[in-house]
DNA sequence: TCGAGATACCTTGACAGGTGAGGTATATTA
DNA sequence: TAATATACCTCACCTGTCAAGGTATCTCGA
């Protein structure tokens, strides 16, 4: 089951948080690590992509710079700001808040464990 | 904690389903029903209700007949059509499963039960 | 009786995020 | 040498949300 665009809606940015609290990374391998990641069940669309890094540096959550490889094509890598941090924090929580808002309202059970 | 319009969007259409599912209803009952089930933490906007109603009814998971009250303003009342609850039962799947593919983006643990 | 507030419906225009389609460039490999 | 993978980017369009505005009825207190 692929998931469509409204769902995820709203997600895209602290998707992206998400995967630089962890290491600097790119556009590319992020797109990448989320296909394995949820077994090609969704996928963040380039364009997408793109736009959200754009979003994230004005708003000074994350900052980037040139990787300098010998081979390949250029990288451009993102770095989690303090900022950025601490805004992640603060949509991880909005999510939280929000997804059992939604089971409820959905009558949708909790995940077992 | 209030919910951003971008975390639920997409949302919309399963919640007013969910709410027909146990008995018709009118647009101003589900719009209350909604915040007091959250506690005030969400609310859908009227323009966002009545719009959805409109989406909802063009694809023929509702209709709509004027209720006969003797007193009070007059009220539109939605039933939910057989493909509409076929169309909640997979938006209820697709809403597990977007949910689940977040949580771990977002490495978030599933709530405690 | 008159005004405020609750109930109940609706439309319009603007906005913002997602994305298809298009583009550029380099390296690898058949 | 052509195809494929890596890697970046932009633009125009679409869609859902919603602030702001509107209409009408009923209740209740001053």
């Amino acid at each position: 089951m692929s998931i469509t665009a409204d769902l995820i809606r709203g997600h895209t940015d602290a998707i992206i948080l998400a995967h630089l609290l962890e290491r600097d990374s790119y556009g590319y391998e992020i797109n990448k690590s989320i296909l394995e990641q949820t077994d090609h069940r969704f996928e963040l669309k380039e364009a997408t992509l793109y736009t959200a890094f754009r979003r994230l540096e004005d708003a000074g959550y994350i900052t980037s710079y040139w990787g300098n490889e010998n081979v390949g094509a250029r990288r451009k890598y993102y770095s989690l700001t303090h900022v950025g941090r601490e805004a992640f924090e603060a949509q991880q929580n909005a999510w939280k808040t929000a997804r059992d808002v939604i089971n409820k309202l959905m009558k949708t059970e909790e995940h077992q464990i």
